[in-house]
DNA sequence: GCGATCAGCT
DNA sequence: CACAGCTGATCGC
């Protein structure tokens, strides 16, 4: 669960990933994703009336974000200042900072295999290289092979200062099985329940409105057949998923829910195995290859991860070698995000640049949906302070 | 009656 | 179990 505040130390007139309290004096905004957590504000009328504002600032996505957003009614007003920018192609920006004063960045847009349309922001401007990551999952090696990641003559970028998706950075998750192995082992155990009955069906039990394509996919091919989905309208923009998923219940045998969603209009005579995706926590004794759980007899949990697991993070900042290392999520077993930034900062064994400036850092980080203010201050007290590390 | 916000739940 | 999001209650306009 993102805790970013939306500004970073550096390119203070752009906000990423926030859309209220301090960040709507800024001259540019960015989603990366769209997950809940990550739009805070951005369906708000203080929102809409910083873009009205005449004052030519816009909201930076990837196309797919753009169709994802033009999907929801919510965000349908926003269509007029809804900029998308190209994967791997560095965009020039030119920002209406003060009244008089111009600034321009440019900002690369890197796939970032977390959810439909997720994307990092690499911006790269006066203030130096900074990587804002988003939420991501990127399997061991994926680093070397970005291209906006290094120069003309493929030496690796300086990159200044990285915010990191530090969800899975905690021991219990150094290794996560890949989707892959998830949905292998999650296949034979739909096509055995299918096969054993008729009326056998499947439940898959969704946690996100976003991330579980790939699962829609394999299922649809190995199955042939159309996964039920109440969202599927939302899919519009991507016509590969929106051809696999169905909105009639009747003609489906599998069903993808969110966990919450009431199902009991569906399927009444079917003979539902439940499938609970969600990230299991892996302990020190759970074997790293555990994958599935059974809990009843028809009732299981399966892994299933769209972020990166702690080596799968390690590996990647590693590769970056920031000087200054910011984490963005708080993350399970651990106090604050620089204790997360720390202990992501030894694990990597970065040599970090001492800064004073970041020492100072004003910059707060808030909780969720917890702004209460316009100071920032969370209602649960609860005001996160960025910082990198100085070793 | 509408939108915004929040507690509670999964 | 913890990846994020929905529902329903309440408040203010």
């Amino acid at each position: 669960m993102s805790c970013f505040g939306g500004l970073m130390e550096e390119y203070k007139y752009i906000s990423i990933d926030r859309f209220d309290g301090p960040n709507l004096s800024s001259s540019a905004f960015f989603l990366s994703h769209c997950h809940t957590d990550h739009m805070v504000g951005l369906a708000s009328s203080k929102f809409l009336q910083t873009l009205e504002s005449g004052k030519d600032i816009k909201l930076y996505v990837s196309d797919v974000t753009r169709g994802l957003l033009l999907a929801d009614p919510r965000y349908v007003k926003l269509e007029k200042y809804i900029a998308s920018l190209p994967l791997e192609s560095s965009t020039i920006i030119q920002l209406n900072v003060e009244a008089d004063q111009l600034c321009s960045v440019a900002v690369t847009l890197i796939s970032a295999g977390h959810c439909p349309g997720s994307v990092m922001f690499l911006f790269e401007g006066e203030e130096g290289n900074v990587l804002y990551t988003g939420d991501f999952r990127f399997s061991k090696g994926t680093a070397k092979r970005i291209r906006s990641l290094h120069t003309f003559d493929k030496k690796k970028k300086d990159i200044k200062s990285i915010y990191v998706d530090t969800t899975f950075c905690t021991p219990n998750a150094v290794y996560i099985p890949s989707r892959e192995e998830s949905v292998s082992s999650l296949m034979t155990l739909i096509r055995e329940w299918l096969a054993k009955d008729e009326n056998n069906a499947i439940k898959l039990l969704l946690s996100a409105k976003y991330g579980y394509e790939f699962i829609f996919h394999e299922l649809n091919k190995d199955m042939n057949c159309k996964i039920y989905c109440r969202r599927r309208n939302l899919y519009q923009c991507l016509k590969q998923t929106y051809s696999v998923l169905t909105e009639n219940p009747d003609s489906a045998r599998i069903f993808a829910c969110m966990k919450m969603d009431k199902l009991d209009l569906v399927g009444e005579h079917l003979n539902f195995l439940s499938i609970n995706l969600s990230t299991l926590y892996f302990t020190d004794q759970g074997l790293p290859e555990q994958i599935c759980e059974r809990i009843s007899d028809n009732s299981y949990r399966y892994c299933f991860s769209f972020h990166s697991s702690y080596s799968e993070v390690c590996d990647f900042v590693k590769y970056v070698n920031p000087n200054n290392v910011y984490a963005n999520v708080i993350p399970y077993s651990t106090a604050s995000l620089e204790q997360a930034a720390r202990e992501l900062t030894l694990k990597c064994g970065l040599k970090l640049s001492a800064n004073p400036t970041l020492k100072r850092s004003k910059y707060v980080h808030l909780q969720p949906g917890k702004v209460t203010n316009e100071s920032g201050i969370c209602k649960q007290g609860s005001v996160k302070r960025a910082r990198s590390f100085d070793l």
